[in-house]
DNA sequence: CTCAAATTAGAGTGTACAATCAAAATTGAA
DNA sequence: TTCAATTTTGATTGTACACTCTAATTTGAG
């Protein structure tokens, strides 16, 4: 298990070149032959370090999600604004991988079960802290209503980013914010 | 150009085929030797009668689509209840082709300029009438606000949506026809 | 320096899939 | 009945792809 300096290095240059190449050309013309060329590896190689394109594919998403985490420590401090707009900056920023998320997330929940969970539990995550946040701001509210108000506020910051994905010129951040207000 | 009788129930014994696969198997899972099976046709007659299975499956969702629209004649008096309700019962009939129309939304808009085009438009078709409807609703609602708003309607359906396909016991209805009231 | 463990190479496997094509069969209008 | 147009057949093609396997090489702790 005591990792080589070497394989470290070679892990983080297929993390780039999947992270580059995901960013350019979406999850279907991201193949893994290419990404092993970018990286400089053989495909045996990949294999030896993750163990399939999924693999590398949810790295990359995951690390593009927590990079605008609001509050990575979990100290539970953030409001409700610093949360849409971390939601913001991660579809601003990276459309495609975005979409990436999106995408796994709708075609992957009817084949692969364990994808299936890990995306839900995502959400529910995602959802708590909207969830808690809400009621740090407002205090009176009341537990089903803040669940209730949470899952429409998501829904329509998931289906802003959607409509965003279909036509770049959609004004996202506009209207994204003006939900909130 | 002119059709032969026995053409036209091939054609119709294959869209069945597909829709029923569709509904049961998902994109993915649908194969054209499947389709072609179901249907008892040889892969070349499905060829003589449709360009590809994108065509198919396009034809299958747009059908559901069309199935549950409440005002199909276009008189133009519809009310916005009756649209979203429209909304929730394409969804709610069924779910898997729903998915399928997200999941071709989200993973051909890239790839495919002719795809995301039908999209586009489609989405914007949708949004028109919406509006119209708010605004017969309410005549004193300004353009660009009932704009606005009917863009916000729409991701909120299309969020709660994609949420009801991670998580088929999501009470999508009821969330749904929570934000209209 | 030694050597077991980690890493790399790269040819090879499997395979599921959509799509093509030319020839045979059938349809149905006139 | 005729026959051109339509439909059917099914063997075939192409091919893009993720992933495997074994042997050679490199690493770095002791």
């Amino acid at each position: 298990m005591a990792r080589y300096q070497v394989g470290i290095r070679t892990e983080g240059r297929i993390l780039e070149a999947a992270r580059e190449l995901l960013g350019e050309l979406g999850l279907d013309g991201t193949t893994l032959k290419a990404i092993c060329e970018l990286a400089g590896v053989r495909v045996g190689s990949f294999y030896n370090l993750f163990d399939s394109k999924e693999t590398v594919v949810l790295r990359v998403v995951a690390e593009a999600i927590a990079a605008v985490d609001p509050d990575p420590a979990h100290l539970g401090t953030e409001t409700l604004d610093d949360l849409v707009e971390a939601y913001i900056a991660f579809f601003t920023k990276d459309p495609v991988v975005a979409r990436i998320y999106v995408q796994i997330a709708v075609s992957g929940a009817l084949n692969n079960g364990e994808l299936h969970h890990r995306i839900l539990r995502h959400h529910e995550q995602r959802a708590d802290r909207f969830r808690a946040a809400m009621q740090r701001d407002n205090p009176a509210l009341a537990a089903g209503e803040a669940s209730d108000r949470t899952e429409i506020l998501l829904a329509t910051l998931n289906g802003l980013a959607f409509r965003a994905a279909l036509d770049s010129e959609f004004e996202f951040a506009r209207h994204a914010r003006a939900v909130t207000s």
